[in-house]
DNA sequence: AATGAATGAGTTTTCATTCAT
DNA sequence: CATGAATGAAAACTCATTCAT
């Protein structure tokens, strides 16, 4: 994955965002990035390779975004996981990563690659919340739920907050996260905080500076 | 919205079903219904036209069925209003309606058309939901809660719940609702639940039973 | 001919003028006249039918106002025919009969039907300008030019005039005649003044103003 | 304009006269130069493009082959101006040629890009002929007419001649353009001699004869 | 590695014409 | 007579892909 490789990814999710999945042409990818059609079909051979490339980078780069540090005590990296979740990328990108996200997603259903790169990402995020779950379960700080249906409910409320931001015109979500951040915060009081068994949650505002710090 | 109309409607449902909005033709839906392409440009001036007419029966269709009558108790309506906000239509049709919305709802970014209808549906959708809260915290049996964020809240759980069931493959997700059951389900015990002020909550296994016969 | 038909004329005239003949579809002919495309084939069999039977009115009534009284002396006659050919029809609908019969004129090369009809227009025409010539010269009024060479020259003038009146834009004609009154006006002076072996013409203001008192 | 160009320029000219403007299609143009309709969309965005570069060619080369050479004496620049209008091009191709150019012409009322080139055009040669004119009347071999007026009529009997010729069928005009031919050469005995103050015209026959030699 | 030229297959859309009523 | 519904054929235009350079 060299240089030219990361400019062609950077062209595809400006493409998207411009044109949407159903309207992209090589064309407006290679106006992004002011190369030519035929370059990219250098690089990648069908126009279903490059953005099966786009997704797998868009995916991996989440996912490496989202891991934990698992040194962290459980209430803390659940916090983490779900400012992370939804507020990640936070380069001022943010917007345009979820669209982007979103538009493949809907693809899913009609391309296996797709849909496999999808899957490996639920698999590993809900896994992730599931875990971090059973652990606090384990050393008492939690309170026994299940961590599968936990993590279910966790993950679709925080995906469909982020889905509706985007799919929602501003007039009904603004564009200021504010319809994201007022789920999230409605996760924390009342689904996170009512499984601690003891001590209180940290503050979500303190975690998303940290990241912002931190990224 | 004669007999015709309805008949290009399905069409194009199956058609996106079987292709997908990024690869549906004119074609595919004239195919579906054994139609002339020409006919359907009788009817609807443009493609466009075509399918911002289906978002709006499709949505319209969806409204209807979410309306809860009003003389149930709230908590019942709340209940209601889940069952059916996930698991309407249910004559066998609702994979296929669901991931209609999907289609259409991702273009929603590029389309205003298309978006305007989304944010009327999501007005009316969340506003139900508050409502249906404040008329229960105003007669003792809910608890105190905002019901604008609590609202956000439960919405968005069940759209991303619905979303995941679609996108994610059968082997993350199965075909069975199974997911989606366990998000409605963990919504209830996790949320709902804890609001109530007094009594315990219908069944959802009854509701949903009881909606399948009435529908 | 009917009243339908000349309803059906007059929409062909009013459609070739907004929107050319290249351009013309059967449904702008049905929606000047509001009647069904339907209802123009129950009439005319094809389009083309329907094309050479209102270039057969056009030119029939053409020629008909052109008719010169045979009683008149022909300088006389050759005034009004110069003022008939340009200015008539003058019911304030004269740009647009002349750009529909320029309209179906750039099809004679491709259709025989349409240029058979020219052809006797023409032959018609100038055969008239030939013959009050002939006249003229019997009488000794006209000097002894060639009748046919001289009508060519006339007729290709008036023709000329009109056709650069109609394709040339506002800025370099004017939408009053500027242009086409010139050309008559140096015809008269230039060409058939010299003509005349005595006497003087008749003015070109007078005779067109008589003409529209007689229309 | 590249080797390329011509080619497509060329196809289009062919492809008009054998199908006419109405009837024009991309298919009949690649037909002509053997080419594909996809490359005449890459260099030229739209049909309308296309045919308005075409005019412009045909208007461009037309302009140029007009122009005389200012060092000959007003009436020798007269008659090769008249010879030039209607005789060119020669190579064969000339009603090719006026043919082409009444179609785009009939086009003009409702297309501003080309009637903006037909005004162009138009002013460039009725201007081309009151300037010759005004040089003779000022050097004292024209008799002092109106140049204006003048040139109005001498081009517009030009033009009305080459429409007739190509409009009207073998039968009224045959293809040896004698109809033409007659008018120049009356337009040279009734209209310019008589304006000659003094001397002869050139002869018209050596004056073409020259020009083919020339060209 | 990079591009402009070129194309075939396909897309939306148009339109003269037909047909049932 | 008159119309709306319906269609087949063809139009302009698009686009992923290939190829020569």
């Amino acid at each position: 994955m060299g240089a030219d490789d990361d400019e062609i990814m950077t062209a595809v999710s400006r493409a998207l965002r411009s044109h949407g999945y159903a309207e992209l042409t090589m064309q407006d990818i290679a106006d992004e990035c002011s190369k030519s059609k035929s370059l990219l079909h250098y690089h990648y051979d069908t126009k279903e390779d490059l953005l099966v490339a786009f997704l797998d980078q868009l995916l991996t780069d989440y996912e490496q975004r989202i891991e934990c540090r698992a040194d962290q005590p459980p209430e803390q990296r659940l916090v983490d996981f779900l400012a992370r979740f939804v507020f990640t990328p936070d380069d001022g990108d943010r917007e345009n990563f979820h669209l982007a996200l979103l538009e493949m997603r809907s693809q899913g259903p009609f391309n296996d690659r797709i849909q496999a790169q999808l899957d490996r990402s639920d698999r590993l995020l809900r896994g992730t919340v599931a875990e971090i779950l059973a652990e606090g379960i384990e050393t008492g700080r939690f309170e026994p739920v299940d961590p599968d249906r936990t993590a279910a409910l966790l993950v679709a409320a925080l995906d469909g907050a982020r889905t509706r931001q985007i799919t929602l015109g501003d007039s009904v979500t603004d564009t200021d996260d504010t319809y994201t951040r007022t789920v999230v915060e409605e996760i924390l009081s009342q689904i996170v905080d009512p499984i601690l068994a003891e001590g209180s949650l940290p503050g979500l505002d303190a975690t998303v500076a940290e990241l912002d710090r931190g990224a």
